[in-house]
DNA sequence: CTGTTAGCGCGTTCAA
DNA sequence: TTGAACGCGCTAACAG
C-alpha cells in the first residue's frame, strides 16, 4: 500500500476531464488551448496542488530550466561559491540544484553524467580535476585542475595571492616558514606552492624542505604536519597554509600546543572564508572573491544556456587581509628598513 | 545533430556484447551474474566512465540514494545549515541535492512535489510555512511555520534568544528601543517578537509601536524602516532586529547617515550568520547553533528513511554572543546597579 | 483546439 | 545465468 500517492499529470486530466497532452500545455503554457479549458484546468492544478516531477520532465524534454553546481562536499569554500552562484542566478528564471558527489575521485565526472541534460540545461563545476567534456550541456569551471582549460573557467591570481602572502611573512623578518601545501592536482594548489617559492627566492631565503609538506587540504593532514613541525627543537617562527580549512586546523594545533598566535608562531591562510575571521585568532589570509567568482561562473553559465558565447577565462584580484595571525618573530628584531 | 552522446546504459550492453538487464544487474550489485560477465561489464562501464542516469533510475526505480535539503534560496542562514547538513551526512551512502526553490509563496510544496519519490528519497525542509505532507518520503522541518507540527522539526529557543537580546539592550541602559520584525508566517519570527515584548513589559518599559514595524526578513524594507526611525527627531538608541540580514542592512544604514555604531545607536541580531562577525562592527547577535541544526536534522532524516522513527522536536539553545554593536545610549550614564 | 501515441533511460518482472 | 518486454510520468509530434 502506497503511503500517499502524488498527484500526477494524468490525476489532474481525469479530474479536469481533458487529456494529458492539454494539462502539459498548459503546464507548460504552450499554446492551442482555449481560454475556457485552459482556466478549469488551472483551477485543478491548483486545487490538487500539482507541480510537474522534474525527473519524468528532464527525460522527456529538452529543458528543465534548472542549473547544477556540482560540488564535492558542502563545505565552507563552495558554500560561498554557492551563495554566490544563487545570487548570479537571481530572476533568471531558472532553478539551481547544488549536489555533492561525494569524495571518491572522479566525482565530477560522474555528477556530471548523473545530471547532465535530463535534470539540469548547465553546470558550474566547483574544483574539477578530471575533464571530460562530453556531456551535450555547457559547462563552467571553478579553480579547475588545469587552469585555462577546453572549459571557461572562473579562477583568482594564486600565484600572486601566494607571493604577496609570503612576502608579508618575510617583511615581518621571518626566515623559517614553513608551507602546508594543498592539492597537486589542482591548477590553484600548486600556483600557491610557486608563488610561495618564488617569493622566498626572491628574498634569498632557502626553503627548508622538510617544512614544506602536501595536505591535500586535509585538516587532520595539516594538523599532524604542523604538530611534528612545531615540535622541532628549532619550529618555524611561520606557517603559510594553501587554504583556510587547513590554516585554522595549525592554528588549533599550536593553541593547544600553549603556543601562542601569532606571538611563537605566525600563520597565514588562503581563500577568506567565513570562518577566517571568526577564528580564535582572527586569521590573516589571502582573499578570493568568492562569492564574485560564483556569480560570474553563474552569470557566464546564463550566457551559454541562453545560446550565448562566453569569456573563455576570467581571472580575478587576490587581496592579502592582515588580521591577527601574524606579528614579526618574537626572537628577532623587526627587519630594518 | 547531438553535440556529444551521452554513455547510456544501452551502450555498455552493446559493447560489452550483453542485455542492458545484464549491465543493470552489474551496476546495482544484484546477484545473478557470473564473475565473468561480471568483470568484463565492469570493464566496459569504467572505460566508458558510465555513471547511471539519476532522472531514469529514480522514475523507474525506488530508491535514489540520495536525499534533499529544500530551501527558498542559498543565502547565509541556509548556507550555514548546507554545511551542517553535509556534515550530518557524511558516510551515510546517500548523495545531497540541494535546491533552491524560487521565493514566490508555496515554493517548499512545489520543490518536494517536483522532487520527493522519484529525485530524492527523503528531505530537509528549511523555514516551510506550507506543510502538506502527503509526499510519501519522510520529511524534516527546521524552523517551520507552527513550531512543532505533524512533522518532525529542528528549532532553537527563539523567545528566550530575543527575550535576552532584549535584557542586554535595557540593561546597557537603553529604553527607547526598535524592532525590525521578522516574518510573521515563521514560528520563529513570531517568537522572536513575543520574546522582545515579553523582556520589554518585564521591564516596564512601554514599546513605541512607531518604532515595532515589520520587515519579513527583507534587507530593504529593513533599511527603509530603519532610515525613517533614525531621521525621527527622537530616534531610537537601539535597534534589534529579529535576524544578522535586516541587522547588518540597519548597521549599513546608520553608518551611511554618519551615525556611529554603537555610539549612537547600538544594534544586534538574531542568528549569528558567518557575516555577522564580519561586519564593519562586529556584531553582537543571538547566535543560533545552524551548523548543529542542519546536522541534527539530517540525522533525523536519515534514522527515517532506514526505518526508524526519531524525536518529534529537538528544540537547540541560544545564546546571546555580544560583540562590538552594542553600548550604553550616549545620552545616558551607565545604569545604577 | 484537443486527443492519441511514442518514446526519454532505466529497473524489474518473467520466460528462456 | 541471461534477455525481452513493460512502464515509471512526462513532452512533443501528429492526427483528428
Amino acid at each position: 500500500m502506497e503511503p500517499v500517492a502524488r498527484v500526477k499529470l494524468a490525476d489532474v486530466a481525469r479530474i479536469a476531464g481533458v487529456s494529458v497532452a492539454t494539462v502539459s500545455k498548459v503546464v507548460n503554457g504552450r499554446y492551442g488551448v482555449s481560454k475556457d479549458t485552459m482556466a478549469r484546468v488551472q483551477g485543478v492544478i491548483d486545487d490538487l496542488g500539482y507541480a510537474g516531477n522534474l525527473s519524468a520532465a528532464g527525460l522527456r524534454g529538452q529543458r528543465t530550466n534548472v542549473l547544477g553546481i556540482l560540488v564535492g562536499g558542502f563545505e565552507p569554500f563552495a558554500a560561498e561559491l554557492l551563495k554566490g552562484a544563487w545570487t548570479g542566478a537571481e530572476n533568471s528564471g531558472y532553478e539551481l540544484l547544488a549536489h555533492s558527489g561525494g569524495h571518491g575521485h572522479g566525482w565530477e565526472r560522474r555528477s556530471l553524467a548523473r545530471l547532465a541534460g535530463t535534470l539540469i540545461d548547465g553546470a558550474v563545476l566547483v574544483t574539477p580535476t578530471v575533464l571530460n567534456t562530453a556531456t551535450g550541456v555547457p559547462v563552467v569551471a571553478i579553480d579547475p585542475h588545469y587552469g585555462p582549460s577546453s572549459l571557461p573557467t572562473v579562477d583568482s591570481d594564486n600565484f600572486g595571492g601566494a607571493y604577496t602572502a609570503t612576502e608579508h611573512l618575510l617583511d615581518l623578518g621571518h626566515r623559517r616558514i614553513a608551507f602546508l601545501g594543498g592539492r597537486h592536482d589542482l591548477d590553484s594548489g600548486r600556483r600557491r606552492e610557486e608563488g610561495f617559492r618564488a617569493a622566498m627566492k626572491a628574498a634569498g631565503v632557502p626553503i627548508d624542505e622538510d617544512l614544506a609538506v602536501e595536505t591535500s587540504y586535509e585538516p587532520d593532514l595539516a594538523a599532524h604536519a604542523t604538530e611534528s613541525m612545531l615540535s622541532l627543537p628549532d619550529r618555524p617562527t611561520a606557517i603559510f597554509a594553501a587554504n583556510d580549512t587547513t590554516a585554522l586546523a595549525a592554528m588549533d594545533v599550536a593553541l593547544d600546543m600553549g603556543l601562542s598566535v601569532p606571538g611563537d608562531v605566525s600563520i597565514v591562510g588562503f581563500d577568506d572564508i567565513p570562518e577566517a575571521v571568526a577564528a580564535p585568532v582572527p586569521l590573516t589570509t589571502v582573499r578570493q572573491p568568492l562569492q564574485a567568482m560564483g556569480a560570474e561562473a553563474m552569470s557566464m553559465l546564463l550566457t551559454m544556456v541562453r545560446g550565448g558565447t562566453c569569456e573563455q577565462h576570467v581571472r580575478m584580484d587576490t587581496t592579502l587581509t592582515v588580521r591577527d595571525s601574524t606579528a614579526p618573530p618574537a626572537s628577532t628584531a623587526p627587519p630594518a628598513s
